[in-house]
DNA sequence: AGCACGCCGACT
DNA sequence: GTCGGCGTGCTC
């Protein structure tokens, strides 16, 4: 006898499963696993089948509608369980990750007009009110329209009382109107056949498109050739239909590939080096047990990580064994696919992130068709439907675009990468230069096996650098003022506030000599990141959220990088109304401004999220740039992640205190990499390269360990410093934030929520509930409230994430009813 | 999270 | 009578 009942896990905030009977037209087709179809409420929504059983609860069980022709995978779903216990998130909610864009909520409820209502009873209706006139008017125009539509449209806000009225009435009906499904995308096609005889031509076109393409051998795109020759589809129809060729329609794919150019061949036969035969080796052996492992490859930048995957990626499929390959968000550029197309052409799918949902959907299916063998993508790519995985690579394993951050839940791709490597008994590979801290701790605990390439694959050598103290440049800068003053008066005060200390300005002008390439960081966007008033000290904020607005030069107007808005730069103080209002602090285009007027000769290339708003400017620049069409790329942390560029000898850093001074346990760390990163940039080629970096913090421990390129010193240092302070690898930091329009609800919610803690948790593991640092976000005020978990005796954090549990059910009815959204974030990215 | 329902007060 | 604004409760 098979199972009456099915559990089922749905796309909704709510951590539990819901009972559905199964119909018996699908009894004994209902597995775990199996993706369905229920109504849910008012609306219909697709779910997963998570098990199967005799009883159901005592409440009013519906019946599963359908099934979808797609299965979740026992392993899929046994990771999904994990995630949602781990990272705290509702499993429906998880599972979505899992699933096909586009496929949960399948349903939307349309409002139609009713046929047969007799005009007078409408116009009866429409006298009622002006509100049920303008609902008719639009019904009558456009029929079936959605609620939300409906909204939009005519303005009103609660139309649900009067729909539902007029659905009653039977003025309207009320349906569910199923979404269509993504279809794979077709296109024409056809293929000429040896022509017989001499054939007669009814126009004059199709005699023209004949003569064009009659020799044509194999299959053809229809619509690349009509467009080449401005001929129709008709024509070609008419040609068909003569038995000349045949046109047919076929499946394709949505998204063309990256074509592969001569530039990207080179590197296409790999010679390792010893240090990546070593790495190789490892790696391949493991893939060869059939057994997981999780290796941290820690290859200084130039080293040639990118050769030990691919070369691992080909082991992998000479096994009969599928790989995939994570890459951050901001590097996952056509070149970087194109690497991977060069060695594997077909058998490679990229997943990028502004890929529609039926794109994604098609990939999805062609995923799990086994159409591909390697999958290379942003975090959300880890969730492809690859079966039998035999590696998964995570490329710069260190960077916090693993982490979800925004929405839950709230995974580390990278993590997860490994639990899945785990359950699905594949090699996992954690690629950096400056791996995170958790990572290379891993190493010394037994956890991940460390693997090292310790040399430039071009036998470079790492960049000298040097530290330059920013305040006593500006010592010199005021002491020369105040003698120059004596001539020219209280004029030599003004312009001091510069972004360029003299010993960069003399290191560029070098470089600008030698038409050598010159990269510069400033890892902050805009012009001014305050605006000051210097009679009161009066600082112009967001009205929305507790950041200072940003000036920005391009439209003169400020800017809140938080949520968008835009403000005009205020004629005076709004505080004392006094004039004195000066820019503080430097941005990107304020380093450009810099630039301009000390070498007035010299293109300079800003490269930040203003400059690259469009889909194709970031590649378009760092193209410029390599081909040596610039000479100065200034840009936010996005230089540091370009491509290789031989020809740059000088990276300049012009502030490395905008991070390093964040109120955040990571920022030191961050520092580290993102100097690191960048001090990679120079001298990757014959040309020796050097690093210059202006701080006022010229002691900071991230920056003297940098001077050496020296990440074991760092990272010993940190680890001492994390420890001291109760973080991450020692304690596993669980951050709890609650939002809302009202502080009071948000803080009394908060303090609840620490005091339920509280008789839970050991005291000195909790910190707050305090404002968050960015204390309001849209006009949210937000509070926190951190779990510091002692891994020593919580070690999985099960005891913090139990009270976690029971906080969250005692506490959310009272903040569902005063608006306080709470939300959960293990292992944060940060603490801002 | 949506979404519906119900109750209240304001306005015509 | 009509309309908008919340607060409240539910979803198998």
């Amino acid at each position: 006898m098979n199972a009456v009942y099915a559990n089922i896990a749905l796309p909704v905030p709510l951590s539990q499963v819901f009972t559905y009977r199964i119909p018996d037209s699908l009894n004994g087709v209902i597995t775990r696993g199996s993706v369905v179809v229920v109504p849910f409420g008012k609306k219909i929504l697709t779910g997963v089948v998570i098990s199967l059983s005799d009883a159901a609860p005592n409440v009013a069980i519906k019946a599963i509608r359908d099934i979808a022709d797609i299965h979740l995978s026992e392993n899929t779903i046994r990771l999904a369980e994990w995630i949602s216990e781990y990272y705290l998130s509702p499993l429906g909610e998880t599972l979505r990750l899992f699933l096909p864009a586009g496929i949960g909520n399948i349903s939307k409820r349309v409002v139609a007009f009713a046929e047969s209502v007799s005009k007078e009873r409408i116009q009866e209706e429409a006298k009622r009110s002006p509100q049920r006139k303008r609902l008719l008017e639009l019904l009558q125009t456009e029929s079936p329209l959605t609620i939300l539509q409906l909204r939009k449209k005519s303005g009103i806000k609660n139309l649900y009382s009067i729909i539902s009225e007029f659905e009653k009435a039977g003025i309207v009906l009320v349906s569910e109107q199923q979404k269509k499904k993504i279809p794979f995308k077709k296109e024409w096609m056809f293929t000429v056949h040896s022509p017989s005889d001499e054939i007669s031509f009814r126009s004059e076109k199709q005699a023209v498109l004949w003569k064009q393409i009659a020799s044509f051998a194999g299959e053809q795109r229809a619509a690349s050739i009509l467009k080449l020759h401005s001929a129709s589809l008709s024509t070609l129809k008419a040609l068909a239909q003569k038995g000349i060729l045949s046109l047919y329609q076929k499946e394709v794919e949505r998204k063309s590939a990256p074509e592969i150019d001569e530039h990207t061949t080179k590197g296409l036969s790999i010679v390792l080096n010893e240090h990546q035969q070593q790495a190789f080796h490892e790696i391949s052996q493991a893939i060869s047990s059939g057994a997981h492992s999780t290796f941290l490859l820690h290859g200084i930048t130039g080293s040639g990580k990118t050769q030990v995957y691919i070369e691992a990626i080909r082991y992998t499929l000479s096994l009969g064994k599928t790989a995939m390959v994570l890459v951050p968000e901001i590097s996952l550029t056509p070149q970087t696919v194109k690497r991977f197309q060069l060695h594997f052409g077909e058998k490679v799918i990229w997943m990028h992130s502004r890929m529609s949902d039926a794109g994604r959907s098609e990939a999805w299916r062609r995923i799990q068709q086994k159409q591909y063998a390697i999958a290379i993508g942003p975090r959300s790519a880890l969730f492809a439907p690859l079966q039998n995985l035999g590696l998964i690579v995570v490329d710069e394993e260190h960077e916090s675009s693993y982490k979800q951050f925004d929405a839950a839940p709230r995974y580390n791709a990278r993590d997860v990468a490994v639990v899945r490597g785990a359950m699905e008994h594949s090699v996992v590979v954690l690629g950096s230069a400056t791996p995170s801290i958790e990572s290379y701790a891993n190493t010394t605990n037994g956890k991940f096996q460390l693997l090292t390439l310790p040399e430039r694959a071009d036998n470079a050598v790492l960049p000298p650098v040097k530290i330059v103290n920013m305040i006593d440049e500006r010592k010199k800068l005021f002491a020369l003022a105040k003698a120059e003053a004596k001539t020219i008066g209280k004029k030599a005060f003004e312009n001091l506030s510069k972004s360029i200390s003299g010993f960069l300005e003399e290191k560029i002008r070098d470089r600008l000599q030698k038409r050598e390439g010159i990269i510069l960081l400033q890892n902050r966007r805009g012009f001014a990141p305050f605006l000051e008033c210097s009679d009161c000290g009066y600082i112009e904020q967001c009205d929305r959220c507790s950041v200072t607005m940003t000036y920005h030069a391009t439209k003169k107007h400020l800017r809140c990088h938080y949520c968008g808005k835009v403000k005009p730069v205020p004629a005076a103080c709004p505080s004392c109304k006094g004039f004195n209002l000066s820019m503080q602090g430097f941005g990107t285009q304020r380093v450009e401004q810099e630039l301009n007027l000390l070498f007035p000769n010299a293109v300079i290339l800003r490269m930040d999220m203003d400059s690259t708003t469009r889909k194709g400017s970031h590649e378009k620049l760092l193209k410029q740039f390599g081909e040596g069409k610039a000479d100065i790329l200034l840009g936010t942390q996005m230089v540091a992640k370009g491509l290789d560029f031989p020809r740059v000898t000088l990276v300049g850093v012009i502030s490395a205190d905008t991070q390093m001074m964040l109120p955040d346990f990571r920022s030191a760390e961050r520092t580290f990499q993102l100097l690191t990163q960048v001090a990679g940039r120079a001298g990757r080629s014959i040309l020796q390269g050097e690093v210059i970096v202006q701080t006022s913090q010229p002691a900071h421990y991230s920056l003297q360990h940098i001077l050496y390129h020296d990440f074991i010193g760092f990272y010993n240092e940190e680890l001492f410093h994390r420890r001291s302070a109760k973080y991450p690898p020692f304690y596993r930091i669980i951050v709890i934030e609650f939002k809302g329009r009202s502080e009071q609800n948000v803080e009394s919610i908060a303090v609840l929520f620490g005091k339920y803690l509280s008789a839970l948790l050991p005291s000195d593991s909790l910190l707050g509930p305090s404002q968050a640092v960015i204390a309001k976000v849209k006009n949210d005020f937000r509070w926190h409230l951190v779990i510091k978990a002692d891994r020593t005796n919580d070690s999985t954090g099960a005891k913090a994430k139990k009270a976690v549990h029971a906080a969250m059910e005692n506490i959310s009815p009272q903040a569902v009813k005063r608006h306080v959204k709470i939300s959960l974030d293990v292992d944060p990215a940060g603490i801002l």
